[in-house]
DNA sequence: CTGGCTTTGTGCCGACGCTAAACAAAATAC
DNA sequence: GTATTTTGTTTAGCGTCGGCACAAAGCCAG
């Protein structure tokens, strides 16, 4: 118990939000570190450090530890509060929906098996996934902080409708952000009165995801393509920040033509990536015909791995691989990433044959330097759901005495 | 002469460099604008304002102006010091280069002639256009507080080497940016010591420019995109900063496919938009000989604004508006930006059928909403010169008070 | 083991940049 | 003319952070 907080740091915008943010990233593991990352002194790190473990968010260690060889005295480490509160999240996807409690630091806490139906009314699944939450709030007597909620379709800004959810049979433009904040109400959640965020589409909240806690962190210009049941989505996360657009509809890449002499595709144009690079489009070039016991991912993914040996399934694997890289290409044109990062089908895709899509896309890019971006599979299991506790995470981050109330 | 400043504000990170940056791109005529726009009391925003005044940056018409009708004192307005200091912009084109001086404001103060020859070593260019900006800072008496450069290739970061400059002989990866760092040093022009910035391309420098003191204010996610001599170039602004990337090669936009049977392209593709909307497009579809005269942006837009009337150039510029047109939809489909702005070509193909460039966008790109984004022409003379200008400015826009040297 | 050296953590004080609140000024509304 | 609205200024005060001195805790040299 430390109790020797002398400067007490009142209520307003200071260090204390970036302090957060770094320990919730795993960017600072000792208070030397918090002190160069946020450029402040001795003195305010450790301020900073005091006052965020007296709001429970995060515990420091003072024992004396193995240090890593390096002369000076040795840091005490800084960790998130494992026991501290956590953000409920939730996630819909193609095969189902399931909730979890989600901490700092992005780590799981608690979650829900994989709930398989989707009833069509978008406000009874919103209902059953929040309940869900809500149940597991109470086994676990956690305390809530907020919510956050992934869809798979575009979410359109600023009211959050849910655009064109192909995978899903709910109506285009259905206000599942309301719908959500609805639910939490009625399930009694706290925190979640304002009115902005807590919903975003599940490629990008992925994708945040991945920035903050796995494969993308430290990248400046994140670009994460994955593919899910039917299509593909893309994501970008630039200086930290989710760019969903203007009215959220940004990354919408299944529409790059890699085949000008492919498969029609619904938007009118021909050889979409969304037709030529998707999971039903492996299982058509490999000569399989797509059963409908599990998802087209799932059978996709096995079928990958565990026949690719098979000439078919190799030769589908190159055609698929070249296709993507084309995208791929394309986007680095525009977008110039310094890593790319793939989920889904292409995760797969790209642990195949790892080399070939790397020079696809270094030899359709402009300039090696580009071309040379590394492409990297996701790291985090339900890296969407976590993206969704982000959701709920920020204003906290943004402003850790909210904690307070 | 004002002299009562009472509360000092000194060095260091304030409310100045926001206050400034809303007075020079025109946001803020008044003090209670400011103070709503800054989110600070009045208190504060008074003592900004009269800092900056202080600084010779802005002045305060005190004087009772024609109120707009609305009830209450009318405030005073503010203005950037059209008398005070500036910085040198430069610019290399494919017709020549110039220098300027451009105040507070994006106002262009003085300015060369465009000379018309570019020799084939860029440092000699460097010398002469930064000598050409002393004279006219000897001539004008005006105090510099920096400089920029707008070169039209791509410019790689960190190091500033213009890549593949099509447009002149110059060797890849000429490192523009020391050059001309070292010209300015050899010129004794001061406010330059700094490595970061200071030299762009020329795309993206307008698109900047644009959007601080043209046809693109106000908008969170702007794209522009112009044809100049050769080629096709992009660029994008997001909440007020120019993404160029990780290393600068953003926005190469030339090598959207268009049109996929279309003619080849250098990068090993056919029906890039590089080649299938450029101004030696425009002229071939419209059966003219292009000369080597004049430039070919400038044969290309004469022919387009004085025979349109003639089919086989209204055919012409249809094929390249539907061809353009396909381009800004893939675009806005990965993007999503709220405004587009387009120069060169690209701007006389809007202005000879705005209608026509709309739909295509909206119908190629997917659903209403994404599709219905504004496109206007540029509305700057010379927007990549005070593009330059903004490198120059951007130190004192950050910290006011390193005026004070 | 002892005395430097290096790096980390903390207590104290002051400064800077802001807020809050009262007051003053300049216009419109009635 | 008086009330109301909006803008600008003054004063007091507070919060956050920097600067500095000092203490703590490990290496390293002898």
């Amino acid at each position: 118990m430390t109790q020797t907080r002398t400067t007490r740091l009142e209520r307003g915008r200071s260090a204390l939000g970036p302090a957060l943010e770094l320990v919730h990233t795993g960017r600072a593991p000792t208070r030397a570190v918090l002190t160069s990352e946020l450029g402040v002194t001795r003195a305010t790190a450790g301020a900073v450090a005091a006052e965020l473990e007296a709001l429970g968010l995060i515990t420091v260690d003072s024992r004396p530890h193995a240090s890593a060889g390096s002369q000076g005295r040795p840091s005490h480490r800084l960790f998130v509060n494992e026991d501290g509160p956590v953000v409920l999240a939730a996630q819909i996807h193609a095969d189902g929906y399931r909730a979890a409690l989600v901490g700092l630091g992005g780590r799981i806490v608690a979650t829900t098996p994989s709930c398989g139906i989707i009833p069509a009314d978008p406000a009874q699944v919103l209902a059953e996934v929040v309940e869900a939450g809500a149940a597991l709030l109470r086994e676990t007597g956690r305390r809530c902080l907020g919510a956050g909620l992934a869809v798979p379709s575009a979410v359109a800004e600023p009211d959050g409708e849910a655009l064109n959810p192909l995978h899903l049979a709910w109506p285009s433009g259905a206000p599942v952000r309301e719908l959500f904040l609805r639910a939490l109400a009625e399930a009694g959640i706290p925190g979640v009165t304002e009115k902005i965020g807590f919903t975003g589409n599940d490629v990008n909240l992925g994708a945040l995801a991945e920035h903050r806690h796995g494969a993308g962190r430290g990248a400046r210009h994140l670009l994460c393509v994955a593919s899910g049941h039917r299509g593909v989505g893309g994501a970008l996360v630039l200086d930290g920040r989710l760019h969903s657009g203007s009215s959220g509809l940004a990354l919408e890449v299944g529409h790059l033509t890699v085949h000008p002499e492919g498969a029609p595709c619904h938007c009118g144009s021909r050889g979409c990536l969304d037709v030529e690079a998707d999971p039903l489009a492996f299982l058509v070039a490999a000569g399989r015909e797509p059963g409908p016991e599990v998802s087209l991912l799932h059978q996709a993914v096995e079928l990958l791995r565990n026949e690719y040996s098979e000439p078919g399934v190799r030769t589908a694997a190159d055609l698929l691989i070249d296709r993507l890289g084309l995208g791929l290409a394309g986007l680095v044109n525009i977008l110039n990433p310094d890593r790319i990062i793939l989920g889904g089908l292409h995760r797969a895709l790209l642990e195949a044959d790892p080399e070939r899509l790397r020079a696809v896309v270094a030899d359709r890019s402009l300039w090696g330097r580009s071309g040379g971006v590394p492409i990297l599979p996701c790291s985090l299991d339900h890296n969407s759901l976590v993206g969704a506790a982000e959701l709920g995470w920020q204003p906290v981050l943004n402003d850790p005495l909210v904690v307070l109330d």
